[in-house]
DNA sequence: GTAATACCTATAGTCACTAGAGGTTCAAGT
DNA sequence: ACTTGAACCTCTAGTGACTATAGGTATTAC
């Protein structure tokens, strides 16, 4: 992961920020914007003052975006990129954040779950009539009309 | 008891916003935000400038926070109380809307999922030694080691 | 009367980007 | 050599849905 080598060893291929981001699957602003917040090293520039990367960083952004995708927070990969970059380091850090991480998603998926029932309940129920019969209205007006027990978890959980 | 109503058709009790943000699961502050972009309408003030609530208004404030941990964003929310406001109105509209919804969350739980599952993965191969050897930073850095076939969908749509 | 609490407005901050304005540089074709 | 057009640059502001803070006023309990 430690790939900032503005001198060419040899005629090595560097690429512009574009091809960086479709190789990696994100856009150059996110690049830009991963560079500004320090996930990314401030890339060396050519000439005309333009970003040229190398393979190594293609690899470094795949992590990032991976990491993403799994729904680990900026700071989160922020750590495990610091982890990364240790490899004789104990994983037990690593392993620790991943746990914790499982655990939200667990968390969030029964969240979601029970909501898609709720969903699928409601929608079940509308006998296509008006708005004042409408169960899903019911549902949304009147938290007793529930089959779950307690409150689905904050939106933020979800949306 | 200084209670000087705007409308005291009998002696009804009205509410602050705190007892409100009690009643229905918010906070003053989001109440105040949801009068400021238009889910409640703006609140009648006692003579000290302060914001008198009747109960009618827990209830659509318990059908907005409600509707929200249903996952429909602030714009579906505004839909919902629109068509809920006419109760005589056909509820085809409310159907569809619930209808999208689900479609949304049902794919947000197929790829939560799957992250699930790549985490436990990822997790239970952990083998406890040094970060170099681990794969929960393998799988990190190389998508070909996922046993996923595609991407896991962007990080909006899980965190 | 006083002290604690609840309330008010206005503004800025959060997260993780995304979009736009307004300019410069690069690569390809003629 | 010139021209077009895509890609790139910086800087700033906007998104969604709140949340927090500062600095004040009102209400309530004792």
């Amino acid at each position: 992961m430690n790939d900032q080598n503005p001198e060419p060893a040899t005629t090595e291929h560097y690429i512009g920020i574009g091809e960086l981001a479709r190789e990696s699957g994100c856009k150059p602003e996110t690049v830009r914007y991963y560079e500004q917040i320090g996930l990314l090293p401030s890339a060396p520039r050519n000439e005309g003052n333009q970003r040229r990367y190398t393979t190594a960083t293609i690899r470094r952004l795949t992590f990032i975006r991976h990491a993403r995708d799994f729904g680990f927070s900026v700071e989160a990969v922020r750590e495990l990129l610091q982890m990364a970059d240790y490899p004789a380091m104990p994983c037990e850090e690593v392993d620790t954040l991943a746990k914790r991480h499982l655990a939200e998603v667990e968390a969030r998926l029964a969240r979601l779950t029970s909501v898609r029932d709720e969903l699928q309940r409601m929608i079940n129920q509308c006998a296509g009539g008006s708005v004042g019969q409408c169960h899903i209205i019911d549902v949304l007006s009147d938290h007793r009309l529930c089959h779950q027990t307690g409150p689905h978890g904050g939106a933020d959980v979800i949306g």
